[in-house]
DNA sequence: CGGTTCATTGAACAGGCTCAACCTCAGTGG
DNA sequence: CCACTGAGGTTGAGCCTGTTCAATGAACCG
Protein backbone atom coordinates (compact mmCIF):
# COMPACT_ATOMS: atom_id res chain seq x y z
CA UNK A 1 0.00 0.00 0.00
CA UNK A 2 1.21 3.79 -0.47
CA UNK A 3 2.06 5.74 2.52
CA UNK A 4 -1.13 6.35 4.51
CA UNK A 5 -1.88 9.97 4.80
CA UNK A 6 -2.16 10.35 9.08
CA UNK A 7 -4.85 11.26 10.04
CA UNK A 8 -5.22 13.57 13.16
CA UNK A 9 -6.34 11.85 16.11
CA UNK A 10 -5.75 12.21 19.69
CA UNK A 11 -2.71 10.59 21.30
CA UNK A 12 -4.58 8.42 23.67
CA UNK A 13 -5.87 5.19 23.40
CA UNK A 14 -9.21 4.06 21.92
CA UNK A 15 -12.19 4.62 24.21
CA UNK A 16 -10.76 7.68 25.50
CA UNK A 17 -9.75 9.21 22.45
CA UNK A 18 -13.38 8.66 21.41
CA UNK A 19 -14.81 10.25 24.09
CA UNK A 20 -12.50 13.50 24.06
CA UNK A 21 -13.53 13.49 20.13
CA UNK A 22 -17.08 13.41 20.64
CA UNK A 23 -16.63 16.44 23.14
CA UNK A 24 -15.82 19.10 20.59
CA UNK A 25 -16.06 17.19 17.47
CA UNK A 26 -17.16 20.24 15.48
CA UNK A 27 -15.32 22.99 17.02
CA UNK A 28 -11.60 21.28 15.42
CA UNK A 29 -13.74 19.83 12.14
CA UNK A 30 -10.92 21.06 9.23
CA UNK A 31 -14.26 20.93 6.90
CA UNK A 32 -16.84 22.22 8.72
CA UNK A 33 -17.02 25.61 6.26
CA UNK A 34 -17.43 23.02 3.09
CA UNK A 35 -20.07 20.19 4.32
CA UNK A 36 -23.62 20.35 5.43
CA UNK A 37 -23.04 22.11 9.18
CA UNK A 38 -21.50 25.39 7.21
CA UNK A 39 -25.24 26.73 7.35
CA UNK A 40 -25.96 26.03 10.63
CA UNK A 41 -25.97 28.04 13.87
CA UNK A 42 -23.61 27.91 16.66
CA UNK A 43 -26.85 26.47 18.56
CA UNK A 44 -27.71 24.39 15.99
CA UNK A 45 -23.94 22.76 15.50
CA UNK A 46 -24.16 21.94 18.98
CA UNK A 47 -27.34 20.05 18.76
CA UNK A 48 -25.62 18.42 15.58
CA UNK A 49 -22.77 17.69 17.29
CA UNK A 50 -24.91 16.04 20.20
CA UNK A 51 -26.48 13.59 18.09
CA UNK A 52 -23.24 12.47 16.11
CA UNK A 53 -20.28 9.68 16.42
CA UNK A 54 -17.45 10.19 15.32
CA UNK A 55 -15.95 7.49 13.70
CA UNK A 56 -12.19 6.37 12.24
CA UNK A 57 -11.72 3.57 9.97
CA UNK A 58 -9.20 1.91 8.12
CA UNK A 59 -8.64 1.43 5.11
CA UNK A 60 -10.86 -1.49 2.95
CA UNK A 61 -13.25 -1.07 6.04
CA UNK A 62 -17.27 -1.57 4.50
CA UNK A 63 -18.80 1.41 6.12
CA UNK A 64 -22.15 0.10 5.36
CA UNK A 65 -23.30 -2.39 2.74
CA UNK A 66 -25.77 -2.91 -0.66
CA UNK A 67 -28.58 -3.74 1.01
CA UNK A 68 -27.92 -3.29 4.34
CA UNK A 69 -30.75 -1.02 6.69
CA UNK A 70 -29.97 2.53 6.61
CA UNK A 71 -29.52 2.97 10.02
CA UNK A 72 -27.03 5.81 9.45
CA UNK A 73 -26.31 8.86 7.43
CA UNK A 74 -22.38 10.46 7.63
CA UNK A 75 -20.35 13.09 6.41
CA UNK A 76 -16.86 12.25 5.28
CA UNK A 77 -14.48 14.51 7.54
CA UNK A 78 -10.94 13.14 6.43
CA UNK A 79 -9.73 10.39 3.85
CA UNK A 80 -11.97 9.45 1.19
CA UNK A 81 -14.15 6.99 0.58
CA UNK A 82 -15.60 4.81 -2.58
CA UNK A 83 -19.20 3.56 -3.23
CA UNK A 84 -19.85 1.17 -5.45
CA UNK A 85 -22.55 -1.56 -6.84
CA UNK A 86 -21.85 -4.90 -8.06
CA UNK A 87 -23.42 -7.37 -10.62
CA UNK A 88 -23.52 -10.80 -9.60
CA UNK A 89 -20.78 -12.18 -11.47
CA UNK A 90 -18.47 -9.65 -9.39
CA UNK A 91 -18.71 -6.89 -11.96
CA UNK A 92 -18.01 -3.97 -10.17
CA UNK A 93 -18.93 -0.60 -11.21
CA UNK A 94 -17.66 2.62 -8.25
CA UNK A 95 -20.37 5.06 -8.42
CA UNK A 96 -18.25 7.85 -7.00
CA UNK A 97 -15.24 8.85 -4.29
CA UNK A 98 -16.37 10.93 -1.53
CA UNK A 99 -13.63 13.48 0.02
CA UNK A 100 -13.85 15.60 2.99
CA UNK A 101 -16.96 17.76 3.27
CA UNK A 102 -19.18 15.16 1.40
CA UNK A 103 -21.99 13.51 2.66
CA UNK A 104 -22.95 10.12 2.34
CA UNK A 105 -26.29 8.97 2.15
CA UNK A 106 -28.36 11.31 0.97
CA UNK A 107 -29.54 9.02 -2.03
CA UNK A 108 -31.00 6.02 0.66
CA UNK A 109 -34.64 4.62 1.11
CA UNK A 110 -34.68 2.13 4.27
CA UNK A 111 -31.87 -0.05 2.37
CA UNK A 112 -28.46 1.53 1.30
CA UNK A 113 -28.33 0.65 -2.69
CA UNK A 114 -25.01 0.65 -2.91
CA UNK A 115 -21.89 -0.21 -0.69
CA UNK A 116 -19.50 2.67 0.99
CA UNK A 117 -15.82 1.56 1.91
CA UNK A 118 -12.74 3.51 2.88
CA UNK A 119 -10.04 4.12 0.47
CA UNK A 120 -7.65 5.29 2.94
CA UNK A 121 -8.04 5.60 6.69
CA UNK A 122 -11.21 7.71 7.15
CA UNK A 123 -13.19 9.85 9.59
CA UNK A 124 -16.69 10.78 9.16
CA UNK A 125 -19.36 11.88 11.73
CA UNK A 126 -22.09 9.13 11.84
CA UNK A 127 -25.38 10.50 12.10
CA UNK A 128 -28.73 8.18 13.63
CA UNK A 129 -30.89 8.34 10.65
CA UNK A 130 -34.16 8.92 12.79
CA UNK A 131 -32.09 12.03 15.00
CA UNK A 132 -30.63 13.46 11.89
CA UNK A 133 -34.70 13.78 10.13
CA UNK A 134 -35.95 15.32 13.57
CA UNK A 135 -33.00 17.98 13.45
CA UNK A 136 -33.50 18.58 9.51
CA UNK A 137 -37.37 19.13 10.25
CA UNK A 138 -36.41 21.73 13.02
CA UNK A 139 -34.07 23.59 11.24
CA UNK A 140 -34.93 23.46 7.29
CA UNK A 141 -32.26 25.01 5.91
CA UNK A 142 -30.05 22.21 6.51
CA UNK A 143 -32.26 20.17 4.50
CA UNK A 144 -32.16 22.73 2.20
CA UNK A 145 -28.51 22.18 1.90
CA UNK A 146 -28.69 18.72 1.72
CA UNK A 147 -31.29 19.11 -1.37
CA UNK A 148 -28.67 21.37 -3.00
CA UNK A 149 -25.92 18.43 -2.48
CA UNK A 150 -28.07 16.07 -3.96
CA UNK A 151 -29.16 18.28 -6.74
CA UNK A 152 -25.10 18.57 -7.33
CA UNK A 153 -24.55 15.15 -7.32
CA UNK A 154 -27.13 14.47 -9.74
CA UNK A 155 -25.59 16.64 -12.16
CA UNK A 156 -22.58 14.85 -11.10
CA UNK A 157 -24.09 11.49 -12.27
CA UNK A 158 -25.63 12.86 -15.68
CA UNK A 159 -21.75 13.83 -16.29
CA UNK A 160 -20.60 10.30 -15.64
CA UNK A 161 -22.77 8.51 -17.47
CA UNK A 162 -21.94 10.92 -20.41
CA UNK A 163 -18.50 9.90 -19.92
CA UNK A 164 -19.48 5.80 -19.07
CA UNK A 165 -21.71 5.88 -22.22
CA UNK A 166 -19.51 7.93 -25.08
CA UNK A 167 -16.08 8.72 -24.05
CA UNK A 168 -13.32 6.73 -25.29
CA UNK A 169 -10.82 5.36 -22.75
CA UNK A 170 -8.12 8.49 -23.27
CA UNK A 171 -11.02 11.06 -23.16
CA UNK A 172 -12.12 9.26 -19.44
CA UNK A 173 -8.98 9.43 -17.78
CA UNK A 174 -8.46 13.10 -18.99
CA UNK A 175 -12.04 13.43 -17.51
CA UNK A 176 -10.87 11.47 -14.36
CA UNK A 177 -8.03 13.57 -13.59
CA UNK A 178 -9.70 16.79 -14.41
CA UNK A 179 -12.75 16.08 -11.93
CA UNK A 180 -10.18 15.04 -9.26
CA UNK A 181 -8.21 18.13 -9.73
CA UNK A 182 -11.85 20.53 -9.36
CA UNK A 183 -12.59 18.62 -6.69
CA UNK A 184 -9.29 19.47 -5.01
CA UNK A 185 -9.69 23.28 -5.67
CA UNK A 186 -13.11 23.26 -4.39
CA UNK A 187 -12.02 21.72 -1.14
CA UNK A 188 -8.84 24.38 -1.05
CA UNK A 189 -6.53 21.06 -1.28
CA UNK A 190 -3.26 21.16 -3.51
CA UNK A 191 -4.70 20.79 -6.65
CA UNK A 192 -1.30 20.32 -9.28
CA UNK A 193 0.26 17.85 -7.98
CA UNK A 194 -3.33 15.75 -7.81
CA UNK A 195 -3.24 12.80 -5.02
CA UNK A 196 -4.78 9.57 -6.03
CA UNK A 197 -6.16 7.50 -2.84
CA UNK A 198 -7.38 4.88 -5.32
CA UNK A 199 -5.64 2.36 -6.94
CA UNK A 200 -5.82 1.39 -10.58
CA UNK A 201 -8.48 -1.05 -10.15
CA UNK A 202 -10.62 1.40 -8.58
CA UNK A 203 -10.30 3.92 -11.27
CA UNK A 204 -10.88 1.23 -13.76
CA UNK A 205 -14.11 0.56 -12.23
CA UNK A 206 -15.26 4.05 -12.22
CA UNK A 207 -14.34 4.67 -15.68
CA UNK A 208 -15.75 1.23 -16.88
CA UNK A 209 -12.19 0.40 -17.92
CA UNK A 210 -9.86 -2.44 -17.08
CA UNK A 211 -6.83 -1.71 -15.13
CA UNK A 212 -4.55 -2.76 -17.69
CA UNK A 213 -5.88 0.06 -20.30
CA UNK A 214 -6.08 2.50 -17.73
CA UNK A 215 -2.21 2.06 -16.98
CA UNK A 216 -1.17 1.83 -20.90
CA UNK A 217 -3.54 4.82 -21.15
CA UNK A 218 -1.92 6.76 -18.22
CA UNK A 219 1.46 5.88 -19.58
CA UNK A 220 0.29 6.99 -23.07
CA UNK A 221 -0.55 10.51 -21.32
CA UNK A 222 2.87 10.45 -19.57
CA UNK A 223 4.64 9.88 -22.98
CA UNK A 224 2.84 12.43 -24.41
CA UNK A 225 4.00 15.24 -21.74
CA UNK A 226 0.35 15.99 -20.78
CA UNK A 227 1.23 14.09 -16.85
CA UNK A 228 3.56 13.18 -15.07
CA UNK A 229 3.97 10.75 -12.32
CA UNK A 230 5.37 11.86 -9.03
CA UNK A 231 6.06 10.18 -5.60
CA UNK A 232 3.15 8.26 -3.82
CA UNK A 233 1.54 7.53 -7.42
CA UNK A 234 0.42 11.83 -7.55
CA UNK A 235 -0.13 13.25 -10.94
CA UNK A 236 1.24 16.54 -12.09
CA UNK A 237 -0.88 17.70 -14.73
CA UNK A 238 1.77 19.32 -17.26
CA UNK A 239 -0.33 20.55 -20.16
CA UNK A 240 -3.21 21.88 -18.69
CA UNK A 241 -5.36 23.16 -21.42
CA UNK A 242 -4.18 19.77 -23.48
CA UNK A 243 -5.99 17.49 -20.70
CA UNK A 244 -8.85 19.64 -21.05
CA UNK A 245 -9.25 19.47 -24.77
CA UNK A 246 -8.65 15.68 -24.78
CA UNK A 247 -11.42 15.43 -22.06
CA UNK A 248 -13.79 16.97 -24.19
CA UNK A 249 -13.00 14.95 -27.23
CA UNK A 250 -12.48 17.53 -29.70
CA UNK A 251 -9.12 16.46 -30.74
CA UNK A 252 -9.21 13.26 -32.34
CA UNK A 253 -5.47 12.61 -33.01
CA UNK A 254 -1.86 13.67 -31.34
CA UNK A 255 0.51 11.60 -32.84
CA UNK A 256 2.76 9.50 -30.37
CA UNK A 257 5.97 9.09 -30.62
CA UNK A 258 6.16 5.44 -32.04
CA UNK A 259 8.90 3.65 -30.09
CA UNK B 1 -18.91 14.46 -38.56
CA UNK B 2 -20.69 16.79 -36.06
CA UNK B 3 -23.51 15.75 -37.06
CA UNK B 4 -25.86 17.65 -34.89
CA UNK B 5 -29.63 16.31 -34.46
CA UNK B 6 -31.90 19.40 -36.28
CA UNK B 7 -33.29 21.17 -32.98
CA UNK B 8 -36.79 23.03 -33.02
CA UNK B 9 -36.72 25.80 -30.65
CA UNK B 10 -38.89 26.02 -27.48
CA UNK B 11 -42.44 27.03 -27.42
CA UNK B 12 -41.52 31.14 -26.89
CA UNK B 13 -41.12 31.14 -31.11
CA UNK B 14 -44.05 29.01 -31.87
CA UNK B 15 -46.80 30.34 -29.79
CA UNK B 16 -49.20 28.33 -31.84
CA UNK B 17 -48.12 25.26 -29.90
CA UNK B 18 -48.34 26.89 -26.53
CA UNK B 19 -52.04 27.06 -25.08
CA UNK B 20 -53.37 29.56 -22.40
CA UNK B 21 -53.95 28.16 -18.94
CA UNK B 22 -56.59 25.59 -18.87
CA UNK B 23 -59.25 27.10 -16.52
CA UNK B 24 -58.87 23.79 -14.40
CA UNK B 25 -55.54 21.78 -15.11
CA UNK B 26 -55.51 19.59 -12.03
CA UNK B 27 -58.93 18.80 -11.53
CA UNK B 28 -58.62 16.93 -14.93
CA UNK B 29 -55.26 15.80 -14.06
CA UNK B 30 -54.45 12.37 -14.95
CA UNK B 31 -51.27 12.01 -13.43
CA UNK B 32 -51.92 13.72 -10.25
CA UNK B 33 -52.08 10.58 -7.82
CA UNK B 34 -48.70 9.65 -8.89
CA UNK B 35 -46.58 13.24 -9.13
CA UNK B 36 -45.28 16.15 -6.62
CA UNK B 37 -49.01 17.01 -6.66
CA UNK B 38 -50.10 13.91 -4.80
CA UNK B 39 -48.88 15.69 -1.26
CA UNK B 40 -50.84 18.55 -1.57
CA UNK B 41 -53.87 19.86 0.08
CA UNK B 42 -56.93 20.94 -2.03
CA UNK B 43 -56.21 24.54 -0.81
CA UNK B 44 -52.37 24.22 -1.94
CA UNK B 45 -53.21 22.24 -4.95
CA UNK B 46 -55.08 25.47 -5.60
CA UNK B 47 -52.10 27.49 -5.10
CA UNK B 48 -50.08 25.82 -6.67
CA UNK B 49 -52.40 25.74 -10.01
CA UNK B 50 -52.28 29.42 -10.06
CA UNK B 51 -48.87 29.93 -10.70
CA UNK B 52 -48.48 26.67 -13.26
CA UNK B 53 -49.16 27.31 -16.82
CA UNK B 54 -50.31 24.40 -18.77
CA UNK B 55 -47.69 23.92 -22.03
CA UNK B 56 -48.45 21.42 -24.83
CA UNK B 57 -45.35 20.75 -27.03
CA UNK B 58 -44.90 19.03 -30.46
CA UNK B 59 -42.39 15.82 -31.06
CA UNK B 60 -38.93 16.86 -31.29
CA UNK B 61 -39.55 20.14 -29.58
CA UNK B 62 -37.06 21.25 -26.85
CA UNK B 63 -38.30 22.26 -23.89
CA UNK B 64 -35.14 23.48 -22.28
CA UNK B 65 -31.71 23.27 -23.59
CA UNK B 66 -27.94 22.76 -22.03
CA UNK B 67 -27.19 26.11 -20.92
CA UNK B 68 -30.02 28.08 -20.87
CA UNK B 69 -31.09 30.16 -18.32
CA UNK B 70 -33.04 27.94 -15.25
CA UNK B 71 -36.33 29.88 -15.33
CA UNK B 72 -38.58 26.80 -15.07
CA UNK B 73 -39.41 23.84 -13.49
CA UNK B 74 -41.57 21.44 -15.11
CA UNK B 75 -43.99 18.18 -14.06
CA UNK B 76 -44.93 15.61 -17.28
CA UNK B 77 -48.41 15.17 -17.25
CA UNK B 78 -48.93 13.74 -20.77
CA UNK B 79 -46.65 12.14 -23.34
CA UNK B 80 -42.59 11.67 -22.94
CA UNK B 81 -39.70 13.47 -22.66
CA UNK B 82 -36.34 12.24 -23.54
CA UNK B 83 -32.95 14.46 -21.28
CA UNK B 84 -29.64 14.52 -23.37
CA UNK B 85 -26.19 15.92 -23.11
CA UNK B 86 -23.55 16.60 -25.98
CA UNK B 87 -20.58 16.17 -26.72
CA UNK B 88 -18.64 18.77 -28.85
CA UNK B 89 -18.64 16.30 -32.02
CA UNK B 90 -22.10 15.46 -31.81
CA UNK B 91 -21.69 12.14 -29.48
CA UNK B 92 -24.61 12.14 -27.33
CA UNK B 93 -26.13 10.69 -24.04
CA UNK B 94 -29.34 10.65 -23.06
CA UNK B 95 -29.60 10.30 -19.80
CA UNK B 96 -33.40 10.15 -18.66
CA UNK B 97 -36.47 8.99 -20.12
CA UNK B 98 -39.80 10.96 -18.70
CA UNK B 99 -43.42 9.59 -18.48
CA UNK B 100 -46.05 11.34 -17.19
CA UNK B 101 -46.29 12.25 -13.25
CA UNK B 102 -42.24 12.96 -13.77
CA UNK B 103 -41.17 16.38 -12.57
CA UNK B 104 -38.27 17.99 -14.39
CA UNK B 105 -35.60 20.31 -13.25
CA UNK B 106 -34.75 18.78 -10.07
CA UNK B 107 -31.34 19.21 -10.60
CA UNK B 108 -30.49 22.71 -11.54
CA UNK B 109 -28.06 25.47 -10.88
CA UNK B 110 -28.92 28.70 -12.66
CA UNK B 111 -28.29 27.06 -15.76
CA UNK B 112 -30.11 23.65 -17.21
CA UNK B 113 -26.92 20.85 -17.17
CA UNK B 114 -28.59 18.99 -20.30
CA UNK B 115 -31.25 19.31 -22.68
CA UNK B 116 -34.84 18.07 -22.75
CA UNK B 117 -36.92 17.42 -25.46
CA UNK B 118 -40.39 16.07 -26.48
CA UNK B 119 -40.32 12.06 -27.44
CA UNK B 120 -43.96 12.45 -28.96
CA UNK B 121 -46.71 15.02 -28.15
CA UNK B 122 -46.35 15.69 -24.73
CA UNK B 123 -48.00 17.97 -22.21
CA UNK B 124 -46.28 19.94 -19.28
CA UNK B 125 -47.03 22.07 -16.28
CA UNK B 126 -44.57 25.00 -16.52
CA UNK B 127 -43.64 26.28 -12.93
CA UNK B 128 -42.06 29.76 -13.07
CA UNK B 129 -38.85 28.96 -10.68
CA UNK B 130 -38.80 31.63 -8.19
CA UNK B 131 -42.78 31.33 -7.26
CA UNK B 132 -42.34 27.38 -7.28
CA UNK B 133 -39.63 28.10 -4.28
CA UNK B 134 -42.03 30.47 -2.62
CA UNK B 135 -44.40 27.98 -2.85
CA UNK B 136 -42.17 24.85 -1.60
CA UNK B 137 -40.94 27.59 1.35
CA UNK B 138 -44.48 27.47 2.28
CA UNK B 139 -45.04 23.57 1.80
CA UNK B 140 -42.34 21.98 3.45
CA UNK B 141 -43.94 18.82 2.96
CA UNK B 142 -43.99 19.70 -1.12
CA UNK B 143 -39.74 20.03 -0.69
CA UNK B 144 -39.73 16.71 1.05
CA UNK B 145 -41.52 15.56 -1.78
CA UNK B 146 -39.35 16.72 -4.50
CA UNK B 147 -36.17 15.74 -2.38
CA UNK B 148 -37.50 12.02 -2.32
CA UNK B 149 -37.70 12.19 -6.17
CA UNK B 150 -34.24 13.34 -6.54
CA UNK B 151 -33.60 10.58 -4.01
CA UNK B 152 -35.01 8.01 -6.24
CA UNK B 153 -33.19 10.07 -9.47
CA UNK B 154 -29.95 9.60 -7.84
CA UNK B 155 -30.79 5.73 -7.09
CA UNK B 156 -31.45 5.26 -10.65
CA UNK B 157 -28.36 7.28 -11.80
CA UNK B 158 -26.45 5.02 -10.15
CA UNK B 159 -27.98 1.83 -11.73
CA UNK B 160 -27.79 3.29 -14.59
CA UNK B 161 -23.63 3.96 -14.32
CA UNK B 162 -23.67 0.32 -13.63
CA UNK B 163 -25.45 -0.74 -16.63
CA UNK B 164 -23.00 1.63 -18.90
CA UNK B 165 -19.89 1.02 -17.20
CA UNK B 166 -20.41 -2.69 -16.91
CA UNK B 167 -23.19 -4.12 -18.63
CA UNK B 168 -22.79 -6.20 -22.28
CA UNK B 169 -25.37 -5.07 -25.24
CA UNK B 170 -27.66 -7.81 -24.01
CA UNK B 171 -27.89 -7.13 -20.67
CA UNK B 172 -28.37 -3.59 -21.36
CA UNK B 173 -31.24 -4.42 -23.66
CA UNK B 174 -32.80 -6.51 -21.00
CA UNK B 175 -32.39 -3.85 -18.02
CA UNK B 176 -33.82 -1.44 -20.46
CA UNK B 177 -37.10 -3.52 -21.23
CA UNK B 178 -37.70 -4.50 -17.73
CA UNK B 179 -36.65 -0.89 -16.76
CA UNK B 180 -39.67 0.48 -19.05
CA UNK B 181 -41.53 -1.83 -17.74
CA UNK B 182 -41.46 -1.26 -14.12
CA UNK B 183 -42.25 2.34 -14.86
CA UNK B 184 -45.66 1.74 -16.86
CA UNK B 185 -46.41 -0.64 -14.28
CA UNK B 186 -45.44 2.27 -11.35
CA UNK B 187 -48.28 4.54 -12.91
CA UNK B 188 -50.63 2.00 -13.33
CA UNK B 189 -50.55 1.87 -17.66
CA UNK B 190 -50.51 -1.21 -19.50
CA UNK B 191 -47.15 -2.91 -18.65
CA UNK B 192 -46.85 -6.14 -21.03
CA UNK B 193 -46.84 -5.42 -24.45
CA UNK B 194 -44.64 -1.98 -23.30
CA UNK B 195 -44.58 1.09 -25.07
CA UNK B 196 -41.70 2.08 -26.94
CA UNK B 197 -41.74 6.18 -27.65
CA UNK B 198 -38.56 6.38 -28.79
CA UNK B 199 -36.57 5.36 -31.43
CA UNK B 200 -33.93 2.86 -31.79
CA UNK B 201 -31.50 5.73 -31.88
CA UNK B 202 -32.66 7.63 -28.75
CA UNK B 203 -32.17 3.74 -26.80
CA UNK B 204 -29.17 3.58 -27.95
CA UNK B 205 -28.04 6.60 -27.21
CA UNK B 206 -29.78 5.76 -23.61
CA UNK B 207 -27.47 2.78 -23.13
CA UNK B 208 -24.23 3.94 -24.29
CA UNK B 209 -24.38 1.66 -27.96
CA UNK B 210 -25.11 2.40 -31.71
CA UNK B 211 -28.36 2.14 -33.43
CA UNK B 212 -27.31 -0.97 -35.42
CA UNK B 213 -26.08 -2.48 -32.08
CA UNK B 214 -29.51 -2.17 -30.65
CA UNK B 215 -31.14 -3.62 -33.76
CA UNK B 216 -29.32 -6.49 -33.67
CA UNK B 217 -29.74 -7.40 -30.21
CA UNK B 218 -33.42 -6.86 -30.08
CA UNK B 219 -33.87 -8.71 -32.88
CA UNK B 220 -31.60 -11.46 -31.26
CA UNK B 221 -34.09 -11.47 -28.42
CA UNK B 222 -36.81 -11.43 -30.98
CA UNK B 223 -35.44 -14.79 -32.39
CA UNK B 224 -34.86 -16.37 -28.82
CA UNK B 225 -38.76 -16.02 -28.37
CA UNK B 226 -37.76 -13.81 -25.51
CA UNK B 227 -39.59 -11.19 -26.46
CA UNK B 228 -42.13 -10.14 -29.67
CA UNK B 229 -42.47 -6.86 -31.36
CA UNK B 230 -46.04 -5.53 -32.02
CA UNK B 231 -47.74 -2.69 -33.73
CA UNK B 232 -46.78 0.49 -33.66
CA UNK B 233 -42.78 -0.78 -32.65
CA UNK B 234 -44.64 -1.72 -28.99
CA UNK B 235 -42.74 -4.94 -27.47
CA UNK B 236 -44.81 -8.07 -25.85
CA UNK B 237 -42.97 -9.70 -23.38
CA UNK B 238 -42.77 -13.37 -23.49
CA UNK B 239 -40.32 -14.91 -21.18
CA UNK B 240 -40.56 -12.33 -18.22
CA UNK B 241 -38.07 -14.34 -16.05
CA UNK B 242 -35.58 -15.06 -19.07
CA UNK B 243 -35.55 -11.24 -19.33
CA UNK B 244 -34.68 -10.67 -16.02
CA UNK B 245 -31.75 -13.62 -15.46
CA UNK B 246 -30.58 -11.96 -19.08
CA UNK B 247 -30.52 -8.52 -17.15
CA UNK B 248 -28.27 -9.86 -14.62
CA UNK B 249 -26.55 -9.56 -12.05
CA UNK B 250 -28.46 -7.34 -9.71
CA UNK B 251 -28.38 -10.03 -6.63
CA UNK B 252 -29.73 -7.28 -4.63
CA UNK B 253 -32.52 -6.84 -7.02
CA UNK B 254 -34.68 -6.10 -3.99
CA UNK B 255 -37.55 -3.77 -5.69
CA UNK B 256 -39.01 -1.09 -4.20
CA UNK B 257 -41.98 1.11 -5.20
CA UNK B 258 -40.74 4.91 -5.32
CA UNK B 259 -43.43 6.39 -3.54
C1' DC C 1 -46.13 6.94 -56.68
C1' DG C 2 -41.24 9.23 -55.29
C1' DG C 3 -39.21 10.95 -51.03
C1' DT C 4 -37.96 10.71 -46.44
C1' DT C 5 -37.03 8.64 -42.21
C1' DC C 6 -36.16 4.87 -39.45
C1' DA C 7 -35.11 -0.14 -38.79
C1' DT C 8 -32.68 -4.19 -40.19
C1' DT C 9 -28.95 -6.90 -41.86
C1' DG C 10 -24.21 -7.90 -43.56
C1' DA C 11 -19.07 -7.49 -43.75
C1' DA C 12 -14.92 -5.63 -42.23
C1' DC C 13 -12.62 -3.17 -38.67
C1' DA C 14 -10.85 -1.55 -34.20
C1' DG C 15 -10.86 -0.14 -29.37
C1' DG C 16 -10.60 -2.11 -25.42
C1' DC C 17 -10.56 -6.78 -23.16
C1' DT C 18 -8.32 -11.20 -21.88
C1' DC C 19 -4.57 -13.73 -20.79
C1' DA C 20 -0.01 -13.83 -19.40
C1' DA C 21 4.56 -12.30 -18.30
C1' DC C 22 7.30 -9.20 -15.93
C1' DC C 23 8.47 -5.29 -13.03
C1' DT C 24 8.49 -2.48 -8.65
C1' DC C 25 8.35 -1.92 -4.05
C1' DA C 26 7.28 -2.51 0.73
C1' DG C 27 7.12 -5.74 4.29
C1' DT C 28 8.97 -9.79 6.52
C1' DG C 29 11.91 -12.96 8.32
C1' DG C 30 16.14 -15.70 7.92
C1' DC D 1 21.67 -7.49 4.92
C1' DC D 2 19.45 -9.85 1.57
C1' DA D 3 16.13 -13.30 -0.15
C1' DC D 4 11.49 -14.14 -0.34
C1' DT D 5 6.79 -12.87 -0.82
C1' DG D 6 2.63 -10.73 -2.36
C1' DA D 7 0.10 -6.95 -4.13
C1' DG D 8 -0.27 -3.64 -7.40
C1' DG D 9 1.34 -1.72 -11.73
C1' DT D 10 3.10 -2.04 -16.54
C1' DT D 11 3.55 -4.05 -21.00
C1' DG D 12 2.72 -7.29 -24.89
C1' DA D 13 -0.05 -10.35 -28.14
C1' DG D 14 -4.15 -11.94 -29.75
C1' DC D 15 -9.02 -11.90 -29.58
C1' DC D 16 -13.90 -10.41 -29.28
C1' DT D 17 -17.70 -7.35 -28.70
C1' DG D 18 -19.58 -3.75 -30.50
C1' DT D 19 -18.56 -0.13 -34.12
C1' DT D 20 -18.29 1.55 -38.81
C1' DC D 21 -19.58 1.57 -43.34
C1' DA D 22 -22.81 0.23 -46.63
C1' DA D 23 -26.92 -1.68 -48.65
C1' DT D 24 -31.66 -3.03 -48.25
C1' DG D 25 -36.28 -3.07 -46.30
C1' DA D 26 -40.42 -1.11 -44.24
C1' DA D 27 -43.55 2.48 -42.99
C1' DC D 28 -45.40 6.86 -43.67
C1' DC D 29 -46.99 10.91 -46.25
C1' DG D 30 -47.24 14.57 -49.40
Amino acid sequence: MPAHAPLRRPADDAPAALDAVECQPCATCEVRAVSVCSVLSPDELERLAAILVDTHLDTGSAIFSEGDDAVSLFNVTGGSVKLYKLLSDGRRQITGFLFPGDFLGLAVRDRYGYTAEALEPVRLCRFPRGKLEQLMHEFPHMKDRLFAMASNELLAAQDQMLLLGRKTAREKIASFLLQLQRGAKRRLQPDNPIRLPMGRNDIADFLGLTTETVSRTVSALKRAGVIRLREGGNVEIRDQEGLRIMAEGDVHSFEQPSH
